[in-house]
DNA sequence: CTTATTTCAGCTAAACTGAAATTA
DNA sequence: CTAATTTCAGTTTAGCTGAAATAA
């Protein structure tokens, strides 16, 4: 009789590719973060050649979609911790591709609005998320990444918002 | 004319819901990332209330799935670097989650299994992971959960062995 | 005086790197 | 001798905490 004792640890050897138990590939939330992670890894890669991080992609987003606003308000938006936005401009404004300014009617805050050189930048990670989609879901049909979207956008939507970090 | 430079600060204030830049919404890897990360808190917060680690339940699901093992062969198996896997077996050992013994055959390795208590607490840890499940995905409805694992899978089982993170 | 915004200094956890100790 | 396994020490990064500085 073959047991798993001794056949597994050879198959794992010849095959080269690592089994992973069965217990886990049930687990939907398991799967959600392996691909979330690598997806999050290629992206953040392709970003390093433009000299921004993910943080910086989603602040610029956000200025764009919604025009110019303090760093307290793309906070709350995104998520991201104020402290952490700190970080995020001493990227962003270097590279010109935010404007800020202090607010004139309330000089604590800064107004930041993205520059046309932000929007470029904006454009080519927008496209280089296209490419990571397509590494990434390579093996789904047009059909059945929309489906996965569709169904992603409707769970992140039915998230307690104080619970989507 | 109503414009959104002063209209969605005002309606980000009143509906308490950070409404994310729809450039985002569009991309597949950031709401995987996003519902990825909500769901690997949430398991790694109940799993905390049991004394371990999401590492810690994935080496249990592996040894019970298919039986013991050295810790070099858990971690190829299970993409965790060799020298984390000894923070895993000072959680799970002294737990009495596995039991560990020099291999008679090589005395370099460890053979590593899992003991009965290990594997009543990977089935409280499986029975976490259901619901979290059914938090996560509040939002979707038995078809919609089937669809997403199947589809989930699917893009997972296409990314290149060593891409997978 | 209290509150809001930005900033800084530091902390924690996770993943990774490099090398030492032991055995084959 | 080289190579494999486990272990330890240290680095890096992301996200978070608490408080200071400035302005309302």
């Amino acid at each position: 009789m073959v047991t798993n004792d001794w056949l597994c640890p050879i198959l794992l050897l010849v095959s080269d590719v690592p089994q992973l138990p069965p217990s886990l590939l049930g687990i939907t939330a398991f799967l959600l973060s392996k691909v979330g992670v690598a997806g999050r890894r290629r992206m953040g890669d392709r970003l390093r050649g433009h000299g921004i991080g993910l943080w910086d992609m989603a602040v610029l987003a956000a200025l764009r979609d919604f025009g110019p606003a303090s760093q307290r308000e793309l906070g709350a938006r995104l998520g991201i911790d104020p402290s952490d936005l700190v970080t995020v401009m001493d990227t962003l404004v270097p590279l010109g591709l935010v404007e800020r300014e202090r607010d004139s009617e309330d000089r604590r805050r800064y107004r930041v609005a993205v520059s046309p050189e932000g929007r470029a930048t904006l454009e080519a990670a927008l496209r280089e998320a296209g490419e990571v989609r397509d590494d990434l879901l390579a093996a789904l049909d047009e059909d059945e990444r929309a489906t996965l979207h569709a169904l992603l956008r409707k769970a992140y939507a039915g998230l307690e918002p104080r619970a989507r970090a």
